[in-house]
DNA sequence: GCCGTTTTCGGCCCGACTGTTTTCAGTCG
């Protein structure tokens, strides 16, 4: 049993030793290709090889890494790996991690100081040691041993919602400045990915010096990494990494295009701009002009670099807007959320980029607890909430018996919420309160409710709350069996994943879905940041199966419910229309595809 | 190592900042 993320991990590894050993840089990058490739991947490689599918199909996944993967899968070993690390210790894998050190200072401390370990590292630059190399000196020396203390301290990314919560306030102080004429976040933030390495802004000036002066004022600055004339970089005290970068006018189209990425996504578009004659950077579109005498190359690897001197940049057609930097090479305007290399180009050459659901789409909201489980308010606190947003349905969700230590409700608990639903209606025809119960399910796939009460309920919610490490074959069964129980609307958090704090269960994912669609049961993407389950890969899987969706906050209290733009914004990067999402359906379409009275 | 209506060879994205240089390599995004 292997997990792509595995699979990804070793070939990660050989990119990086092929690194170290000065090996041709495309053959590198075809590694680390194919590691993205694996990413985004929500089939299981494993199973793809069991049915001897032809992985060679995959973007970037040729014929030696078809067999690489192969070889892992079935063996457990990678060949190509064990033979690398007989060359190079696997442990200068983590020394390249640290701030300035790349592959060829990682081979240069190595071959040189015999060092290894990042722990080896250490005491060669705390006895003076690295600043002596060629190439090194003081500063470098400083560097790397704050390096590796940063290294002890914050590896994670941080979830959009604490990222949400330091860019805020630093948005609101450099706008603040009267240089800045315009300030945006860009980079992976702005394409809303789950989570993020670092903040990227972008601010337009015409004065850059005082906007980086003001930048590395900023009170909760740490650590100044680098401070240009453009480019600057910073650390906060939360160990947040924040880059700013100042453009004027003419390239601020070009620049947020660029910053914004992602990397992937902007090579596609460089090439593309390359094969109009155009050269794309974040100063904007420029034509083309090649040196007129191309001397005879020759044919070796070290020579390859050189390629990109012969170019030349000429006059700019394009820069001051997005739009017009996707106009210059034929293209329409795409949204951040679809710059991930998955297809939006040619999509969006073809004129078919889609449609993506929006937060104004949304008619319901479908998991919410109340008080009579572990939810702060009560079900007409959490009514009013719901009018407010200007919705036409919604779901009580409290738990089932099975969540104890937080009093789930039982049958005859259940039984007297719906006295108070229907009190709370009577007072109020202007939405629909669904009778609804987010229902265990237990360790052998059956449900933690009666049948006649789940009869009852307008809409049932199964989740996995508990066992949550059973091996793969047993949870795929325990949920498949879950789901084929005919009284089943939706599946919440199908992975059950915690962002940073709790790997996703361990099961057949595919046949989860493709379940879920045979028995008309929709999958919960689950809009609290934390959570995001499923995920945007996974959501693209569901769509390509033929499931149907639906975005609920899982609100525990009213404020929760202002939850609900993360998970749209998910949604739209799992190229999600309107018709997938059942909670944007109006009222009778939605009660009529649920059969509710 | 991958890829392909300019295909099976010869390409493969682009620029700033830093530290160490004496004109640039390495790293980073």
């Amino acid at each position: 049993m292997i997990e792509n993320i595995e699979i990804g991990k070793q070939l990660d590894e050989v990119g990086d030793l092929l690194e170290i050993q000065e090996a041709n840089p495309f053959r590198v990058r075809a590694y680390r290709n194919a590691v993205r490739t694996i990413a985004d991947l929500a089939t299981r490689l494993e199973r793809m090889v069991a049915d001897e599918e032809d992985l060679t199909a995959l973007p970037g996944i040729g014929k030696e890494l078809a067999r690489h993967i192969t070889e892992l899968v079935t063996t457990g070993e990678m060949g190509v790996l064990a033979e690398l690390r007989e060359n190079v210790p696997s442990t200068l894998v983590e020394i390249m991690r640290l701030p300035g050190v790349g592959p060829k200072s990682a081979r240069k401390l190595w071959k040189e100081l015999g060092v290894e370990t990042v722990e080896e590292l250490k005491s060669a630059a705390e006895e003076g040691r690295v600043s002596e190399l060629k190439g090194f000196g003081e500063k470098k020396q400083a560097l790397i041993l704050s390096g590796i203390e940063q290294f002890h301290r914050h590896s994670a990314r941080y979830r959009l919602d604490e990222a949400d919560r330091f860019v805020a306030p630093l948005l609101e102080y450099l706008s603040a400045h009267a240089e800045a004429e315009k300030v945006e976040v860009a980079g992976s933030y702005r394409r809303r990915r789950e989570t993020v390495g670092d903040i990227d802004i972008l601010v337009l000036s015409s004065a850059p010096e005082p906007v980086m002066e003001r930048f590395v004022s900023y009170p909760s600055v740490e650590k100044v990494l680098a401070a240009g004339g453009t480019r600057g970089s910073v650390v906060l005290r939360s160990g947040l990494q924040v880059d700013l970068r100042v453009v004027p006018a003419e390239s601020y189209g070009a620049a947020l295009v660029y910053f914004t990425g992602s990397k992937e996504h902007n090579i596609r578009l460089r090439q593309r701009a390359l094969d109009r004659g155009l050269t794309v950077s974040e100063y904007g579109v420029f034509e083309l002009l090649e040196t007129p005498e191309q001397e005879a190359m020759p044919a070796d690897a070290e020579a390859e670099s050189e390629d990109a001197d012969r170019r030349r940049a000429g006059r700019q057609v394009a820069g001051r807007t997005e739009e017009e930097v996707y106009g210059a090479v034929g293209l329409p305007y795409i949204i951040p959320e679809l710059r991930e290399a998955r297809g939006e180009i040619a999509t969006a050459e073809a004129g078919e980029l889609p449609d993506l659901v929006e937060l104004d789409d949304l008619r319901g909201d479908l998991q919410m607890h109340s008080t009579w489980s572990d939810g702060k308010n009560s079900i007409e606190e959490m009514l009013d909430g719901c009018v407010e947003r200007g919705y036409e349905y919604f779901a009580i969700t409290d738990h089932s018996k099975a969540l104890a230590m937080i009093e789930g409700l039982d049958e005859e608990g259940l039984q007297r919420q719906f006295g108070e639903i229907k009190e709370v209606s009577d007072r109020h025809s202007e939405i629909r309160i669904l009778r609804s119960m987010e229902v265990d399910i237990l360790a052998d796939g059956t449900l933690d409710l009666a049948d006649e009460m789940l009869e009852a309920l307008d809409l049932v919610v199964i989740s996995i709350h508990s066992m949550f490490s059973l091996p793969a074959a047993r949870q795929t069964e325990r949920v498949l069996k879950a789901l084929q129980h005919p009284a089943v609307d939706v599946l919440a958090h199908p992975t059950a994943r915690l962002i940073n704090k709790r790997e996703p269960v361990d099961f057949d994912l595919e046949q989860v879905i493709a379940c879920a669609a045979e028995n008309r049961v929709a999958l919960e993407l689950n809009a609290n940041p934390h959570r995001l389950d499923l995920k945007d890969t996974q959501l693209m899987l569901a769509k390509s199966l033929g499931a149907k969706v639906v975005i609920s906050t899982d609100a525990h209290r009213v404020a929760d419910l202002a939850l609900m733009p993360y998970g749209v914004e998910q949604a739209r990067r799992a190229w999600l229309e309107k018709g997938d999402v059942l909670n944007a359906l109006p009222r009778e379409g939605f009660l009529d595809y649920f059969g509710i009275a």
